[in-house]
DNA sequence: ACCTGAACACCGTTCAAGT
DNA sequence: ACCTGAACACCGTTCAAGT
């Protein structure tokens, strides 16, 4: 051992992320570690300390993938850019619903991690969130020239599109919900939509 | 030592709780652990197996405990049933937020704790979040003679308060956001309202 | 009966020492 | 230069042994 050179820095950082997309996905984020990761990947746990910053790091970019993936698939379904907002967003809510329901431990992970921290994260993670947040505010494009305006709209409803997913599939409402997050989703997003242009209407009158 | 005797087993409980608690409202989720609260409270870790089942269940049962506290709060500042639904759930919003800016760490702990296990939580903890719930659907009470429906619009909206308060207390959406947790709120609960009102009046005529 | 203390099997992180 | 392996300071949990 010890000066091996079998795999470059690149390779490594790779190879133990993959080690612990794996772990999370079948044992979730309690299953990582540090220990484990060196072993699966072949190497010892010193080597993860020269390529990451420590274990918090590793499962920060681990996250970032899970946010790319959400990302991809969320936009792989709602690229038809014709359709009323309404819709747009419904379709937009059920792809993250199914997501996160087909990847609950990986998008669980991505909740657990962060709220430990203090400090804020770093930007290029912000960014990874901000481009599935953008998602919601095309969608809402057409309901106002004001680009503030659409920006709160796209908070408010993601946050609540978010809070219903949190609460379903973190059985946090077993016996009260006989709703399915997907009906919960459409209360949300009709009325609101509805209650929004009922006053657009008023105040341009 | 051994065979002390000094504390009753429902002493220990408490003592124990309240020494967690303590931990967790200066150090947060991750600074709780079994060999730190038995030494807060002078005794070793062992004896803290004869009280509880393990650590999680400390945890579950400190979360009872911040619930408990939670719903006291929030229904001391929203006691007049007399007020309209919208400001009596703004008032409610406000509160719930403002319990989990003032106790950031311990609200925390009520999400990290319940994510990992797989497990339904026990009944006892159910009906703590549950009497929570309720005091929305009391406030949604006029707007509805249908039981079934004001539970709907409880569950939609407070998962919609839930995740406007988790997405700012939690730091999630530094960037995006000038507008306040509460000016959120308002405008969820808002144009919901106006949404639903003008439904229901569609469809009585 | 009540509680201890030591043991077991784990952690994250660091860093002198080997090649 | 690259990696190891041992060390340090922690964990949760169990259970024979002491009083």
């Amino acid at each position: 051992m010890a000066r091996r050179n079998d795999h470059t820095r690149e390779e490594i950082r790779c190879m133990a992320l993959d080690a612990a997309e794996t772990i999370a996905a079948t044992q979730g984020y309690r299953g990582i570690s540090t220990r484990g990761i060196a072993t699966a990947i072949g190497y010892t746990v010193g080597t993860l300390y020269l390529v990451f910053e420590n274990l918090d790091d590793i499962i920060l970019q681990v996250n970032g993938r899970t946010l790319d993936k959400l990302y991809d698939w969320v936009r792989g379904r709602c690229s038809d850019d014709t359709s009323a907002p309404d819709e747009a967003l419904l379709v937009l809510a059920g792809a993250y619903i199914a997501y996160a329901e087909n990847n609950a431990l990986r998008w669980n992970m991505l909740f657990e991690q962060t709220e430990g921290r203090s400090e804020l994260l770093p930007e290029w993670y912000q960014r990874k969130r901000e481009r599935v947040l953008a998602l919601v505010e095309t969608a809402l494009q057409p309901l106002s020239e004001d680009e503030d305006e659409i920006r709160h709209l796209g908070l408010v409803l993601w946050a609540g599109i978010h809070g219903i997913c949190t609460l379903k599939i973190r059985r946090r409402m077993d016996i009260a919900g006989k709703l399915s997050a997907e009906e919960m989703c459409q209360m949300l997003i009709d009325n609101f939509l509805r209650g929004f242009n009922l006053n657009k209407m008023n105040s341009d009158a």
